[in-house]
DNA sequence: GTTAGTGCAAACCTTTTGCAGCTCT
DNA sequence: AGAGCTGCAAAAGGTTTGCACTAAC
């Protein structure tokens, strides 16, 4: 699995497991969604009340400089986190429906051909790439439908898409 | 030109045209660098000393919120900051060399096929897309070649990739 | 004259840093 | 033993918000 592969290339580095490391690894290779620091640390406490916050942000910048994890930004919904993703799939797009937070990802050919045609195009070293599309997905196309139409029978709320789309994404968390 | 299209598209909505947005949006069609809120701002100042930083973020979430720019991260190079373009050009990718900063656009077929297989295979539609490439340019492969070799002559110091990279990007500027 | 927009100050969220103490190897 | 890590506290960077005042239409 992954997280030998990680664990692997980290010794390798010369870079010391310790029981921290291993439960962030752990976490970021069997959860399946993308987590940010934030969600990693409330996750990673549940198993070491003691862990720090500073400890995964340490750890994530480490795993990114060292090209273990990506870094994404899912088109800012939900906020300007980050969130991390291991680096083992192959090259994939992250497709954000911006009503519903949904998070799909998509693997085929346009992605390579993208990457060898920049590559020979400036001659250019790759090393990195991010392709992040933001939409409505199929459900959210059907509601959104429904909304407008409740909008044009009730047209006392006088908003536009702008306040639609706020209105379906939660708030910001905040710290106690 | 740009700027007529967004006042128009502007007026359109009903937004007023501020000489505060005049000043924002004629920088921005302008200024032919991907400027981020506080270059901007610090642009900005320059023709109107009392314009506020706040009026600048406030202008910038209102055209992304309408669709007139688009906000790009340029691969977290330099911060965390977001980058902002007019939304005129053709769908293009940006190219980020990590070593010098330098950014590149490419356009190309690969993006529009990207597209239109995202669409029809989730059903989904696409309202914004983004597609940003790290790596090293041309010009800093020669030179990193190099560095790497004087490494191996001088081992003195035992900074790997990630000790160069560190030390190409400026250090994060900090407010007084 | 209304209502949207601005400036100011203060908050907020996310991430980084300095340093003393702990712990892998 | 000693370099590498962690935790804590505090700061920094980037962005947003509340509110009274101003200005565009």
């Amino acid at each position: 699995m992954a997280l030998d592969s990680i664990e692997g290339s980290l010794k390798e580095r010369g870079v010391r497991l310790t029981r921290q490391r291993q439960i962030l690894l752990e976490l970021i290779d069997k959860t399946g969604e993308h987590l940010d620091a934030e969600r990693l640390y409330q996750l990673a406490k549940e198993k070491d009340p003691k862990l720090n916050r500073v400890t995964v942000y340490r750890t994530l910048k480490m795993l990114k400089e060292g090209g273990l994890v990506d870094e994404l930004d899912l088109m800012h919904y939900g906020g300007d986190q980050h969130y991390y993703e291991t680096r083992l799939k192959q090259e994939h797009a992250h497709v954000i429906c911006l009503r519903c937070g949904k998070v799909e990802e998509f693997f085929g050919e346009p992605l390579q051909r993208l990457r060898r045609q920049i590559e020979s195009h400036f001659g250019f070293q790759v090393l990195l790439a991010r392709t992040e599309v933001g939409g409505y997905c199929a459900h959210c196309q059907a509601l959104r439908a429904r909304e407008v139409e409740d909008l044009r029978i009730l047209p006392t709320e006088p908003d536009g898409p702008k306040g639609t789309r706020k209105a379906a994404k939660p708030a910001r968390s905040r710290r106690a």
